[in-house]
DNA sequence: TTAATTCATGTTAGCGCTGTCATTTCGGGG
DNA sequence: CCCCGAAATGACAGCGCTAACATGAATTAA
């Protein structure tokens, strides 16, 4: 046994040195891989030295140093995250059913925002991987050709959230937004909607509300109608820009009888500016959103529109890589559904 | 030179093994260092040989692993961070702000939530602490005295993010919120409101509403006045929880004039009570929150409210981490201020 | 022409940990 | 009393990369 606490000349000697498996090793009087074995539990271990060892263990404060072990193990306990932003609030509740999934078992998210951007996309898939990570989650399914690749070669398992309709590298979870979009459709027409105006926002970087957007369509056209009028927003979907569309809306298109938005962001400020403008919800107008979010069903009218599971989404991915960390022969598509949530605008 | 592919007999033969320093290397005909140099961008290096590298690294889809570069060089390109929660639209802000600050300098942000509690953030800082990041975030200083030691003896920088009624470890970002509470009361008698109701949730877990709440009663002590009537709810902070918990004050002490609530949520929540129980804001009831949130300022009565700069609270602290990444001798505090809203509620 | 520089690249020795074999110890069956 | 197998522990190499020092070639100074 060579003397444990020799160090390499190559430390630099300006503060204390952090505590390694050698330090605690020679303090317990056994070998760094009992050590090793004993914090990892794996392997047989006599009571008296795993006492031993533990109370080495923490009267140094010893804490794992991860990197080396995952180094020598090639067995990572970090999840690459990539989502477009934190700005929406679905993100960060998708994000919270990813934390509850990986949370017992240790996984930590290492948390990446595109912007909407698949450049950006793409540069932090690389940077990502880079660490890597067990296992991947990623939203949506807009992405360049090349991080396509290196999400496929990464051989790591690879969940695409929030969407299903399109074949994922590996795992989809997530719900239909086009059939979303229908069924709004369907739902509303059975309630004696006729004549339909939407008000949306940009869905060059929102491909699911312009899927939405499709689905209700197709809804509409089925049943022998058309959108009588529709009002976009140049920006991102907001409550403010709910507000001042269905304003534009009205305007324009005085004659409309119901107004989906392209989510509940918007949906509460058509609310908003119903208040304002002394419409009365439901009776003059109809207003639909998408989501569910908890402020459309605190408003004094809770708001029609339809649940999507985010928590649920998220956890689920997590909880289908951990139990099967190979890559399944074929994609795999997990639906985890929606809900048209009866308020009280529609 | 020995055969630079000569892979060990350790490697599992299943799947095509990832590629290395070493097999870059050897397609370019030079040493891994060299490879390493060029892809880090340090030491001086042939055209012709940069250009031949970096054509092998395309060719081959080359991704670096940071995981065994960290082990090396002890340098890690990752940033802890543990807040709270992500319910609270707060704390998502806050992590834009990080992750704007980190990401043209190449960090990544691990995330940790702790649920408000102390043992969970404790298990979390050695989880995050064992992966050597380069610095660490977390949100307000009730921390257990093991999870005090442990981030004081990582030697990393720290940074305690929200508040600044305490002294740090090292670093403290954000605002005072007891005089933030105490300018509410100022800015409200000065508006000749007198008779105060407050609006709260469970700050057992959160010591900024408490702060506040202290800051506004003392200005209220101060000006020899005191709470006409409080409600407080059981749990977080909610826009529900504030609709209802308004109405029982209102039930409780009819004569309040202005109703201070302990954020925004819960105000928007009396916003809404107000508009179904006919009650006018302003004219009728003051209603004031915290935070200045979107939410609040769309409403068809601008909240008034303090806006608190959540993203700036986030970005400043990478900022001042990345600028100067060893402790300073002496804690420091960075005030990134506040204001108050004049909105159409109070 | 020769020594002193600079530039460009290579060699060596780890970083801290874990996989893969040993090796040692001990109790009991034959 | 010896052998065998299980239990407990250890030695050693190596994960993929980089710091530090070393080397060789091309300049430049002298």
């Amino acid at each position: 046994m060579s003397a444990p606490s020799e160090r390499s000349k190559r430390r630099r000697s300006t503060g204390q040195q952090p505590i390694t498996l050698s330090d605690v090793a020679a303090r317990a009087k056994v070998s760094e891989i009992t050590v090793s074995r004993i914090l990892r539990g794996v392997g047989p271990i006599a009571d008296s030295t795993r006492e031993r060892v533990m109370e080495a263990v923490d009267a140094m404060g010893y804490v794992p140093n991860r990197v080396a072990g995952t180094l020598a193990s090639s067995v990572s306990s970090l999840v690459g995250v990539i989502i477009p932003s934190l700005s929406n609030i679905v993100f960060p509740e998708v994000l919270q059913g990813i934390n509850a999934g990986l949370e017992p078992s240790g996984y930590r998210p290492v948390v990446g925002i595109t912007d909407y951007d698949a450049t950006t996309e793409e540069k932090l898939v690389a940077s990502l991987l880079a660490w890597k990570p067990a296992a991947m989650i990623i939203a949506g399914f807009d992405h360049t050709p090349m991080t396509r690749r290196r999400l496929q070669t990464s051989g790591i398992r690879i969940a695409e959230l929030m969407d299903i309709d399109a074949t994922p590298i590996d795992l989809a979870v997530g719900l239909s937004h086009r059939a979303a979009g229908y069924d709004t459709g369907r739902h509303l027409l059975r309630r004696g909607y006729r004549r339909f105006g939407y008000v949306g926002h940009d869905w060059s970087a929102d491909r699911r509300a312009k899927l939405r957007y499709d689905g209700l369509r197709q809804a509409l056209c089925d049943a022998g109608h058309v959108f009588a009028g529709e009002a976009m927003t140049q920006g991102p979907s907001s409550t403010g820009a709910g507000r001042s569309m269905l304003d534009a809306l009205l305007r324009s298109s005085p004659d409309v009888d119901v107004a989906v938005f392209s989510n509940d962001d918007m949906a509460v400020g058509g609310v908003f500016h119903c208040m304002t403008a002394g419409i009365t919800p439901k009776r003059d107008l109809g207003l639909f959103g998408f989501n569910g979010l908890d402020i459309g069903q605190a408003l004094p009218l809770r708001l029609s529109t339809i649940r999507s599971n985010r928590f649920l989404i998220g956890r689920m991915a997590v909880e289908k890589m951990l139990q099967q960390s190979e890559r399944p022969g074929t994609p795999e598509i997990i639906d985890t559904g929606y809900e048209i949530v009866e308020g009280e605008t529609a």
